[in-house]
DNA sequence: GCAAAAATCCGACTGCGGTCGGTTTTTTTG
DNA sequence: CAAAAAAACCGACCGCAGTCGGATTTTTGC
C-alpha cells in the first residue's frame, strides 16, 4: 500500500510550511527566496513546486491555517446574541488585525483573495467562501432576532457588509485610515448608514445636526 | 535654455507609452517584457527606467490617460439630473467595462489602485482621488436635489457606494458574477438596499414577497 | 525477493524585472 | 567657441521565481 510514502509526503509538506512560517515572519514575504525556503526545509527547490504551484500559494496555504484558527477562536469568544453591529465590528477588526500583523503579508493575502489570478483562483475562492459563510451565519441569526429586514436576499446583505470590509481594507492599504481607531469609527458609521438607509426621511434622529 | 532637451524627452516618453499601448493590447501585460518594450520604442532598457519606476508604473501611466478619457467622456454624456441610482449605475458599469477590456489589465489596475505597494502608492492614490472626487460631485448634486439625506458626511456616502463598486469588482474577478447583466443587477439591488436601509421597518414595500 | 514501474526529489538552467558603470548628447559657462 | 558640467542613454549584469531532464527512492507485479 501507500503507507511510508504518504507519511513522508506529509512530513515534507510540513517541513516546507514550517520553514515558510519561520522565514516569512522573520524576514517578510518579499525578502524570502524560494531557495532559502528549500534550504531551511531541507529539500530541493523543485520539490517545493511539487507541493505548491507558486510562492504565493505557499503563502495562501499558510493563511488558510491561520484563518481557520482565527475563525474558531472567534466563534468561541463571540456572543451570538449581542447586537449585529457589534458582532460584525468585532469580526472585521479581528480580521484586520490579523491581516496586517505584517504589512506585506496582508497585502498579498487580500490581493490574492479579492482579485485572484487564474492560478490561485481555486484556493482563494475557498477562503472567501469560508468567510462569506461565517458572515451569513451571523446575519441569519440577526434576521431571526428581528435586527435585520427579513424580506431581503441573505447573499446581498452579506455582500453589503462585506463591501464595507473591503472598503476599509483598501483605505487601510492606501493609508487613508491610519490606525485601528479610525478604521473602527469608519466601520461604525458605515454600518449605521446602512441600517438607517441613505434616502431622506430615514432615521434622521437630529436633522439639524450641524 | 532647455528647448531641445525637453522636446526630446517628451518624444521619448511618448515613444515608450506608444510601445506600451501597442504591446500590452496585443499580447497582454504579463506576456510583454520590458526588453520588448524597449526595442519597440527604440530605446535602451534602462532608459525606460529613467521614465518609470517599474513595469507596473508604465501601466498605471497608461491607465491614467485612459481614465481621464473615460471620465471626460462620461461627464459629457451623463445627464446630471437623472436619479442618483441610475447615474451611479452608469458610472460603475462604464468603469467595469473599461477595466475589464483586457483581463490582466484590469486585475493589475485594481490591485495596484486598491492595495498599492509603497512604490506605486503615490500614483495610485492620485487615481483613487480623482475617482472619489467625481463620485463626490455626483452625490453632492443628488443631496441638493433631495435624493439623499443631508445630515450625513459626504465622504461616508461616497465610501458607501464606492464599497459596492469594490465588491462587484472583486466578485467579477472571482468569477462569482459572470457577465455584465449580473453585475448590473447586483449593483441595483445593493443600491436599493442602501437607500432603504437594512433595519426592519424600512422600505418593506411588499413584506410577504416570497 | 527482485525487477519494472511509479512517485518523488534534485540542482543546473532559463527568462524575467530591475540596476550599475560607463558613454554620448545637450546645456551652461567664461 | 571650447571645455566643463549636467542630463539622458545604453546594454552587460544581478538575483529572483519557476522549469526541466535525469537521478533516487518507494511501491507494485510476479
Amino acid at each position: 500500500m501507500s503507507g511510508l510514502r504518504a507519511i513522508k509526503k506529509r512530513k515534507t509538506r510540513r517541513a516546507i510550511m514550517d520553514a515558510a512560517v519561520k522565514l516569512f515572519s522573520e524576514k517578510g514575504f518579499e525578502n524570502t527566496t524560494v531557495n532559502q525556503l528549500a534550504k531551511e526545509a531541507g529539500v530541493g527547490k523543485s520539490t517545493i513546486y511539487g507541493y505548491f504551484q507558486s510562492k504565493n500559494e505557499i503563502f495562501l496555504a499558510f493563511c488558510e491555517d491561520e484563518i481557520n484558527f482565527v475563525f474558531t477562536d472567534l466563534a468561541e469568544k463571540r456572543d451570538p446574541d449581542t447586537p449585529i453591529e457589534k458582532q460584525l465590528l468585532t469580526l472585521f477588526m479581528e480580521q484586520l488585525r490579523y491581516v496586517s500583523r505584517n504589512y506585506d503579508f496582508g497585502r498579498i493575502l487580500v490581493r490574492e483573495m479579492i482579485f485572484p489570478k487564474e492560478l490561485t483562483m481555486e484556493k482563494s475562492n475557498d477562503l472567501s467562501e469560508r468567510y462569506l459563510g461565517a458572515l451569513g451565519e451571523i446575519l441569519t441569526r440577526a434576521i431571526s432576532r428581528g435586527e435585520l429586514r427579513d424580506d431581503l436576499d441573505l447573499l446581498y446583505i452579506s455582500g453589503h457588509f462585506y463591501a464595507f470590509y473591503l472598503l476599509v481594507l483598501s483605505a487601510w492599504y492606501q493609508r487613508r485610515l491610519q490606525n485601528e481607531q479610525e478604521v473602527e469609527d469608519a466601520l461604525r458609521k458605515l454600518m449605521q448608514q446602512a441600517m438607517e438607509g441613505l434616502a431622506p426621511g430615514n432615521g434622521q434622529h437630529h436633522t439639524n445636526k450641524r
